[in-house]
DNA sequence: CTTGCTACGTGAATCGTTTCAAGCCACTTT
DNA sequence: AAAGTGGCTTGAAACGATTCACGTAGCAAG
């Protein structure tokens, strides 16, 4: 070992972790030995030892997925700095992969886990957090179990896009959404709804949803003759995400409407390309980075802690107006909308924590 | 320990790695032991006395960019079945965040090492291999040092989107290319040449540089003055990445230029916008999942043969035809082109192989 | 000269698993 | 009945780092 090569045993580990109660000479010959045997010390050695593993886990969904992609890279940011290194893996949305990937984490002892749990039981990860690994739960809702969690509020993201349509005076707004059992699309439907009331109308009369099987592009286009279809005639629409905005967008060019001109349109998730499209699409973002970021925080915390309180961090998104939704109708109806908004909730900055 | 609680100790061990060694109500009492304890192995332990740490460590420029999610899930795809889990890294395109990274997966003992490598030098990962850590460069030239590797051929695919243009008889291209210190530009634009050649034309005559600074929207869009001012008049435009060219559409549309109509137009990377665009932009796509799948497939060669011979693997990049390059012009100049690409090549299907 | 203190260094024990030589037992063979 | 055989099980050693109760030397004070 590379210790005897130098001088001692017991030793070279103090030259390691507690420098300064080693003696000078001492400890310069033991670091020439480290040096010209080229010793890298053992994480599993150490971890043995010592208890810790400076590893985190990562269980998403799809790791080609940008979104998570940024997700990661905001929980590395925080991570890195404190010497951990991510295990991350992809779930496919597949509840045995899952447990597969949850099994070696836990033979690995990470030391803390970030997910984006599949499976809709969270049973196993509350035992798991009882286990003593911190868990904080990714874009997911704890749902009163005694977890952390880091989420985007989508109801509120469903009011800013239907919001905003409402502000520029739209009173006939199209909203194609995906399935309802998706979490999200439900949210945002709430959302939309809640928008609606708040401006003082009725979402049966005003909110029309067409609702598609999948979030793709396809379906999109698909869904633009059904909104066309629709007496009175739409002046705008929003969509549950991009890349159903782009479907209709495209959907829209082919029947010869013109956005913003004859249709306002909005999608959400802000993905890349949404600033470069023609025209440019209002989108609604989520702040992914942060999202990651904010959940290795809470991890740190809960593994520091002794006695520690679970908490739940709720993200707000962020309206990006661009061109696809142009200015005000010639209405004044717009107005009113605005009053209301700002009457009805106070002004809220950031990170909302609670729970 | 759970062993304890079971029955015997090192027979425990056998339960798990060599059951069919153990009787059958000795093997079930341990199993019921364990299910009852909660026993989860620690790979750590396993490790310090196996060697195998069940780890393979990725080291890439920036997981939040697709390209790489993507590969990651390639070698994902290969890497879970046999048991390891990813330890994954964003250098940042920091040789010191590189450094520090390798340092961590050197101590973590990781089995095998993916990594798309910032430092020129790759002395230290020459180093590293011969320390007994199977290393395979990720889309980077191993420059005839001991080492394996996976790349895509940007020759070629500068020659597939040139190529492309001549078959559609375009004889004034314009190519709007990045710097060539990065080797991907100076391949691409190496390919391009050669199609001219191929074609019996002197591309000092036909290909029409523009060079911008970065591979951005932004210099693709300022590109397209210059690429209108030129005399004899362009008819296609081929781009070094797709956000040169979305740019460069962007720019022609903003001045009454028609694609593909007056203005044939081929990006590279056929990234998830491209089929999107208006037109579909066609593009020179890279085997992203394949690449990684392939790289960890020559790790586990790597790790397994007792004497390895390096290799490099050489994936084709191929073309995505879509609407943007739109049909043949109506000169017959094309055929030209064809004929002489049929007899220059053989027909190569797939990835080709090398020392 | 002895005692006590400080400042360093030592080496055994420990973490959880695997490996392996050796032990045990029942049964067969001669 | 002694020796041999095969099937299971055992317990100690080892992996590499950390920890901690001690040992040792040097020095000052009494």
């Amino acid at each position: 070992m590379a210790r005897i090569a130098g001088v001692s045993l017991g030793t070279a580990s103090n030259v390691l972790n507690n420098p300064e109660v080693v003696a000078g000479p001492t400890r310069r010959r033991v670091q020439e030995a480290i040096a010209k045997t080229g010793f890298v010390r053992s994480t599993a050695a150490h971890q043995l030892r010592v208890g810790r593993s400076l590893t985190v886990g990562v269980v998403l969904l799809d790791l080609a997925n940008p979104f998570f992609g940024e997700m990661v890279r905001g929980a590395e940011g925080v991570l890195r700095d404190k010497g951990y290194v991510l295990m991350v893996c992809s779930s496919d949305e597949s509840v045995d992969q899952e447990r597969r990937y949850l099994r070696a984490l836990e033979e690995h002892r990470v030391d803390g886990l970030l997910i984006t749990p599949v499976e809709r039981d969270l049973k196993g990860l509350v035992a798991l957090s009882a286990r003593g690994v911190p868990t904080v739960l990714l874009d997911r809702d704890p749902g009163g179990l005694g977890l952390c969690s880091v989420t985007v509020d989508d109801v509120r993201g469903g009011e800013l896009a239907a919001g905003h349509l409402l502000e520029l005076g739209h009173r006939r707004v199209g909203f194609v959404n995906g399935p309802l059992s998706i979490r999200q699309c439900a949210d945002r439907r709430t959302g939309a709804k809640r928008a609606f009331r708040w401006a003082g109308l009725r979402p049966e009369d005003g909110l029309v949803e067409v609702t598609v099987p999948a979030l793709t592009v396809d379906h999109g286009e698909e869904a633009v003759r059904e909104l066309l279809a629709k007496k009175p005639r739409l002046t705008a629409v929003m969509c549950a995400n991009d890349l159903l905005a782009l479907g209709v967008l495209r959907g829209l060019a082919g029947a010869g409407v013109a956005v913003p001109g004859d249709m306002a349109l909005v999608g959400y998730d802000d993905v890349a390309f949404a600033s470069m499209l023609s025209p440019p699409l209002s989108s609604v973002r989520q702040p992914k980075y942060e999202l990651g970021a904010s959940a290795a925080t809470l991890l740190l915390e809960e593994a520091s802690e002794g006695a520690h309180e679970h908490r739940s961090v709720r993200f707000e998104p962020e309206l990006v107006v661009r061109a696809s939704t142009g200015s005000a109708l010639r209405t004044v109806a717009g107005s009113r909308y605005r009053k209301a908004r700002a009457g009805a909730r106070p002004q809220s900055t950031g990170a909302v924590e609670g729970t």
